[in-house]
DNA sequence: AGCGTCTCTGTAACATCGTTACATGATGGC
DNA sequence: GCCATCATGTAACGATGTTACAGAGACGCT
């Protein structure tokens, strides 16, 4: 690799590695430069301190995870999937997400996703308040959505299982309601539940 | 300090001072240790390593702030106050909520709240499926309201003000939109918004 | 060719952090 | 008085972020 010279690209791509396989914790200076067969300097020079990394990495995903499509015909249809594609995409890269969130660029990551509902809601006859309104909303509701996805996902070993948190005091007289309390949670079910609900009342028919 | 003897509840409550004064990357062993003017390895007799602190602390943060209360008449009400004094009363401590999140207990921090809605959703007559859903609907947007509400409290130089993100070729005939887009966003507002939309359509009346 | 400058990399060190091995003091029961 | 348990301190290890500093290589200028 000395041979071949670094570049700010080439350190930021295997960071990126390195976050995707081991978390953000395990990201460290000379574990990057071993990795890249280089001293630890040489990520200083390149790209300076470690918040100077973290901040690369974070412009990275906004750059690459922002981008989002549209499809569906009525304007209700179309911010359902926006929300929908949007919160799957960013959940596979959760962790990702969380990096931009911890360097207080999530207003950023958004911002693509946040022209395109513009667009739509403004199409779909709703006032300027109402639009910003509207657009923050939904906007919540998909990062929400993912934050809380990552802790399930990340942490496969909760401490308490749904089903320890319950007991039979909780639902007197209603087994049923405790066997819908212990089932774990699908979230992707409750986020398009949410969603629907919050869809529907916000753009006009 | 000394000569009175180190116990494990005094341990915890420095380590929520420090947390709340300084941060989670501020609360160090050696920094707790010199704050109760004792060596490090007195910490690690009374609550055991890092890890057990921050589950320690997790563990207080859940008791203390899992209480809530409720007001107001009919359900509708009474399940818009208590999400929205638990949205409040955990926003005063975002930085503790967010440790407990770190720690996977969150479920555990809104199992009172849990309860509570449990039993408000089932007296305003919705049936055992619709419990669970409804229940973790609110709670996720909860959550969700303070996991972003302490990121614009801690870094409130946000690297991008609203301002900055939007151009005028974003609303190309509407400059009333522009203004309203580039208007900061009032937190408070936007939960009370969601919620009552959420709300409305999940109670049955 | 000689020289200087700029770019890039390595060596070595510092302070700080979590953690542990080990010794030492205190305290109370026998 | 003696010993076990409790509680604390000293000193060290390895890992981390970071910096001072030196040197290698390329490039242009005289």
């Amino acid at each position: 690799m000395a041979g071949a010279g670094l570049s700010r690209g080439q350190v930021l791509d295997a960071a990126v590695q390195i976050l995707e396989a081991d978390g953000v914790e395990r990201l460290t200076i000379r574990g990057l430069a071993g990795k890249l067969g280089v001293a630890a300097t040489a990520i200083y020079w390149h790209v300076g301190d470690k918040q100077a990394l973290l901040d690369g990495l974070a412009e990275r995903v906004i750059a690459q995870l922002g981008e989002v499509s549209v499809r569906g015909r009525d304007p209700e249809a179309r911010i359902i999937s926006l929300a929908s594609s949007l919160r799957g995409t960013l959940l596979e890269r959760a962790d990702l997400v969380a990096l931009v969130h911890r360097q207080g660029r999530t207003a950023a990551l958004f911002q693509p996703a946040r022209r395109v509902l513009v667009k739509e809601l403004t199409a779909a006859g709703v006032d300027g308040a109402g639009v910003a309104l509207a657009v923050q909303v939904i906007l919540n509701l998909v990062i929400g959505s993912v934050l809380l996805g990552r802790q399930l996902e990340r942490q496969p070993a909760q401490r308490e299982t749904p089903e320890e948190l319950w007991s039979r005091e909780d639902a007197p007289d209603a087994p049923d309601l405790l066997k819908h309390l212990s089932r774990p949670i699908d979230e992707k079910q409750l986020f398009d539940y949410t969603l629907a609900i919050v869809v529907r009342a916000v753009v006009p028919r």
